[in-house]
DNA sequence: GGATAATTTGACCGATTGGTAAACATTACA
DNA sequence: TGTAATGTTTACCAATCGGTCAAATTATCC
């Protein structure tokens, strides 16, 4: 007889380290495009490669693949605002945080869709994570932001807006992938499109937040 | 006994008209939550407050409703683009087209959750419309913006990008607005952050985009 | 008011959903 | 190599899914 799953996670097996991976991989497949409530155990499994039943004896319910999939993904997620750095120069850091998001757009465009999925649905299985350590990062870096305005190195802005609106314009190109191809044509669908966003989003971020009485 | 439903669209009755729009309107607060996949024909008539066959007396199937109610919505949506005028002054329509976006994101959340939803699906219900008018009506734009930057009235810049981003960052207050609430925090998510938002993009796009030998 | 068309509903259908039970197969380890 | 723990599968369940049907109800128009 199986021991109790809540027992599991005491010793790990090799194969439940890779069937779990297994498992966790069509998740993020599945559940990226269609949502939690769109998506199926039996799509999960299917690109899984291996029956439902034996995919639930590893995660017992739908939730649980979910919570243990947004878990995993989470903390990478979160990486490039974390290297936010205070010490640095603020043109440099602004320009690298914007690289480093849209090479995650780039390469990891399922972890960005999971994600957009879960907010448009009103972030039920995150929520608490929202208010609680996102917020507290994001005040943070607001925090370093604004020492960089008092000290004149940068414009006066808002910046929660400056923040949100560097994760929207590079997230955009995960999540809004088939527009954005749809719009620039075939031609301009290879991975150069990713060159040229970031070429912009530099040129936008970096120009539209000179101190004014800098340059020119 | 009812007239075939293909005959339907030849006389539309008073009451056609009224059951129409209330089961758009319900539609439109399922789908554009749980997305296409996960939304369910029982809980739009739940919603909608009438019984499931008669939902489906004016819309046959669920793949109808959402056709329905994409095409109902879309014009409306793209308003805002096609206002974008080559005689205007460029800083003034950009700060306009901002403006109007960002009070659609307030005003209209769920049609842009809508498209969202559709977007990270892989826009299955839209592909060709963003194929062709979409990407027809954004030529167009990016060709006014190309002779803005010849004239030297903007800086030299990717006009697709520059549409994306102002795509993106406008969205993003309805698309992301939880995560935006939560990070805020409770006291800054009344209405006024669209107003700070505004008043942020504009400073980047504006700034962003001066032409270099001009002003400061 | 009566005929006729339009609308609404309850009962129902087969397929799919998330999930279970138990038999069966495999692995790890003494 | 035996055996207990671990892993896998087949068969199945109740609930929900998208959708149909025929009967009942309501609106329309002469």
């Amino acid at each position: 007889m199986a021991i109790p799953r809540a027992a599991k996670t005491l010793r790990r097996t090799r194969i439940q380290e890779e069937k779990e991976e297994q498992i966790l991989e069509a998740a993020l497949d599945v559940f990226s495009v269609s949502g939690f409530r769109g998506s199926t155990i039996d799509q999960i499994a299917e690109v899984a490669g291996m029956s439902k039943p034996n995919l639930l004896y590893y995660f017992r319910t739908k939730e649980a693949m979910h919570r243990a999939l947004i878990d995993r993904v989470l903390y990478n997620w979160l990486e490039p605002l974390r290297a936010f750095d205070a010490e640095g120069d603020p043109e440099a850091e602004i320009r690298s945080y914007i690289r480093r998001k849209l090479e995650m757009a780039r390469d990891f465009p399922r972890e960005s869709r999971l994600f957009a999925n879960e907010m448009l649905q009103g972030a039920p299985h995150v929520l608490d994570m929202l208010k609680g350590p996102l917020k507290e990062l994001v005040d943070e870096k607001a925090a370093v932001i604004r020492t960089w305005i008092k000290s004149g190195k940068i414009a006066r802005c808002d910046p929660y807006h400056l923040i949100f609106s560097i994760w929207s314009t590079t997230q955009h190109y995960a999540d809004f992938d088939v527009q954005v191809r749809a719009v620039l044509g075939e031609e301009h669908s290879g991975d150069g499109r990713f060159e040229d966003a970031a070429r912009f989003l530099e040129q936008l971020f970096i120009g539209g937040l000179r101190p004014d009485g800098s340059g020119a």
